[in-house]
DNA sequence: CGAAAATTTGACATGACTCAACTGGAGTGG
DNA sequence: CCACTCCAGTTGAGTCATGTCAAATTTTCG
C-alpha cells in the first residue's frame, strides 16, 4: 500500500492529513507503471487522469499543423504531469504525455479528485496551493521567453534543471526552450569557445 | 454596500454563497479607485493585495536590466489584477501594475483572504478553480508564443480580446505581444495592402 | 494652435531557422 | 570483431523574421 507514500508526503508539505484522511485519499489513487515511449496521455482523447511522477520522466508535447513537435513541459520526480486544460474541462485534450524512460506514476481520474475533495476539504487547500505554484511558474517563463535570448535561456534552464538536462536529449531541451536543435548546438559551440 | 456587487456575483457563477456569508464576505473586503497612470503596485515592493477590476483597465508589466518595459498582461471589468508571485509569498514584487484609464477595483489583503478562506470553506474551491483556469491561460500563452508568428499571434490577439484592443495603445500591445512598436505598425500595414 | 505622444516608414543589422552534409557513438547481427 | 544502420549531435551556407535606429507623419490633448 505504500507505493503512495511519495504523494502523501508531499501532500503533507503543504497541509496535514490525519491518519484517517491518508487511508480514505489512498483508497482513490491508482498506480501505474509506464514503459519508456509509453504514452500517459494522447491529443485529442479527454485527459481522464491527473499523475504524480514517483520515479522517470514524462515529457508534454504538442503536434502544431505543420507536424512540429514542441514540448511544453517535462516532469520528473515529484512533479505533475496531465493536460490540465483538458482535465478540468473535460474536453479533448491538445498535449500528449510521454515517457521519456520508464516511468512510475500516481494518478487519479477526475470523478475521483471530486470525491476526494468532498471528503477530506483541506485538500481544496492544498490543490488551491500547489496550482498557484504552477501558475507563478508559467508566469515566469512568459516573461523569460519574452525578454531573454535563447542563449541566456539555456543557461537559466541548465542552472535551474541540472537534473533534467543530464538525462534528456538535446533535441528535446531545444524544443522546450523554444529554438531548433540546430541552434542549441551552435550556442553550446560559442559556450565553449568563451570561457 | 453594493460597489462589491460585481464581484459577488462573479464568485457566484462559481460557487454559491448564502446571504450571511455575502455579509461575511464584504466586509474583508475594501473599495477602491485609481486615476490613469497610478499604480496598483510597484516592482520591489511586495504585493500586499489582489485586485478584482470592476471598471477600467490596468497593465502588469516589468521593467528588464536594460530598461525595457514588457507587458505581461492587461486586466479590464471582471479579471483580477496583482502580482501572484509576490503575493503568496510575500516577497518583493518582479512586476508593476499601473492604471491605463481611471479604475476602480475591490481588493484584499493576503491575511484577509487567509481569514475568509477559514470563515468561508467554500472560498477554497472558487480560488482553486479561477487559478486553474489562469494556469491553462497561461500554458495557452506559451504554447502560442512558441509556436505562431508574430503576425498570427497579433490575429489572435484581435480576435479573442477585441475589446482590449481599441481601448489600449498599440505600442502596448506590441509589448504584450513580444515583438516592438514598429514591427507591429509593419505587420497592419501588411494585413491591410493583403485585402 | 502647439507640444508631446503615438504611429509609420525606410535602411540596415542580427538572431534564429532551414536544409543538407557530415561526424560520431550505440546497438545489432552476421 | 567488423560492417551496417540508426539516431543524436555538429557544422556551414543561405534565408527569413524580427530588431534597431533615425526620421517623418499623424493623432491626441492641454
Amino acid at each position: 500500500m505504500d507505493k503512495f507514500r511519495p504523494l502523501i508526503d508531499y501532500i503533507n508539505r503543504i497541509v496535514t492529513l490525519t491518519e484517517e484522511e491518508e487511508q480514505q485519499l489512498s483508497s482513490l489513487l491508482s498506480y501505474r507503471k509506464l514503459l519508456k515511449g509509453q504514452y500517459f496521455l494522447q491529443q485529442g482523447d479527454v485527459c481522464k487522469f491527473s499523475g504524480f511522477v514517483i520515479k522517470g520522466c514524462t515529457k508534454t508535447f504538442y503536434v502544431d499543423d505543420e507536424g512540429q513537435e514542441h514540448v511544453v513541459m517535462f516532469s520528473i520526480e515529484d512533479w505533475w504531469t496531465s493536460d490540465m486544460g483538458s482535465y478540468i474541462t473535460q474536453k479533448p485534450a491538445d498535449f500528449n504525455v510521454q515517457c521519456l524512460e520508464n516511468t512510475e506514476l500516481i494518478h487519479f481520474s477526475y470523478e475521483n479528485q471530486e470525491q476526494m475533495l468532498r471528503e477530506i476539504p483541506k485538500l481544496e487547500r492544498f490543490f488551491r496551493i500547489i496550482i498557484e505554484r504552477a501558475f507563478v511558474a508559467s508566469q515566469k517563463r512568459i516573461v523569460r521567453n519574452m525578454s531573454m535570448s535563447a542563449k541566456d535561456r539555456y543557461l537559466l534552464f541548465r542552472k535551474e534543471y541540472p537534473k533534467i538536462e543530464q538525462r534528456i536529449p538535446q533535441y528535446l531541451i531545444a524544443s522546450y526552450l523554444g529554438i531548433t536543435k540546430e541552434f542549441l548546438s551552435k550556442i553550446k559551440s560559442h559556450l565553449i569557445l568563451e570561457q
